[in-house]
DNA sequence: AGCCAGGCTCTCG
DNA sequence: CGAGAGCATGGC
């Protein structure tokens, strides 16, 4: 079954899907040149699909593919998966308004012009993903997702490529920590990792019912549990759940460019990150990931200063 | 060798 | 409560 989708607005997909390339592949969202594929879970099978784009910043045109499938819960599975990816959910045209006179973010959003912040279709993978990037550099937080993925995951082969479907929480709920410590998980995020698929198979934490949660409330949730604290939850709420009105102000990256953005580089505390990201409303999750972003662009470019 | 990396828990005051 | 120490793990 095959589909097309057009965002609502500009799309940069270099961009927006440069989270999956900067720090080493992702065998669960395999990028390649024009093409992006990912396996998902649907009425009790892995079916893979696989994403090509074309058309300029302004038109452009998504076309996914989901062989082997009539399936109309499974294509609409598929095509809610793509909108988040791809970061449909976004309102870019009011984003680029509300900066319009503001000095830092509007040459940003020129810069980034289409840049889309991708929102993970699957909680748990979002989480597990948060609990491997604590404290470590995120090459290193990339490569024991990687191993984890490959390891638990179900690969399948789509148009001669392989992509895993990340791990469900049952399986996960079984991995000896040991096997996690061969992989170069420290013993305390193995705990972290099984402790929370646990507590999702045992309805403890109700993955699924987050969403109709508000921001407290989901971060009391996650934080409730042993290995997530703030700074995970409030990237699951920003990039997993799409919440615009969230700043994850303690993160070291976000302190980072705070500082290089409004504080000439000087030292910037957490309190004063959130209280100008809160002037920012819906827009403080945008805001923060083209701060992000731009960092990103200047020292590529740049070579650092 | 030693510091850094997009934190978390636990303990005190 | 809020700050601070202690903690893990690998890369450079």
């Amino acid at each position: 079954m095959n589909f097309t989708l057009s965002p609502d607005g500009p799309l940069d997909v270099d961009q927006t899907l440069a989270r999956f390339r900067l720090w080493g592949d992702d065998p669960a969202n395999v990028l390649r040149p024009g093409r992006f594929s990912r396996a998902i879970r649907a009425g009790g099978r892995v079916h893979g699909y696989v994403v090509t784009w074309r058309g300029g910043l302004d038109d452009v045109e998504l076309r996914v593919r989901v062989p082997g499938t009539r399936s109309q819960a499974v294509t609409r599975a598929v095509r809610a998966e793509v909108e988040k990816i791809f970061g449909n959910g976004h309102d870019l045209p009011g984003f680029y308004r509300f900066v319009k006179g503001e000095p830092v973010l509007r040459p940003l959003t020129e810069q980034l012009y289409g840049f889309r912040p991708t929102v993970s279709p699957l909680p748990l993978e979002m989480l597990v993903g948060a609990v491997c990037a604590q404290q470590v550099n995120l090459t290193f937080a990339s490569a024991l997702r990687a191993r984890l993925v490959t390891r638990y995951g179900t690969p399948l082969t789509i148009e001669g490529e392989t992509v895993y479907a990340f791990p469900d929480a049952e399986t996960l709920e079984r991995v000896p920590v040991a096997d996690l410590r061969a992989m170069q998980f420290s013993a305390r995020k193995a705990e972290y990792i099984i402790g929370l698929a646990r507590a999702a198979v045992r309805g403890v934490l109700r993955l699924d019912a987050l969403n109709a949660r508000d921001n407290a409330a989901v971060i009391a949730d996650l934080t409730a549990l042993r290995g997530l604290g703030r700074w995970s939850a409030e990237w699951f709420l920003a990039r997993c759940l799409g919440r615009g009105d969230v700043c994850p102000a303690g993160d070291l990256a976000v302190g980072k460019a705070f500082s290089h953005y409004f504080h000439r580089g000087r030292a910037v505390g957490e309190a004063v990150i959130r209280r100008r990201a809160r002037a920012w409303g819906p827009y403080q999750s945008l805001s923060v990931h083209y701060l992000l972003a731009g960092l990103r662009l200047q020292r590529s470019v740049g070579g650092g200063e």
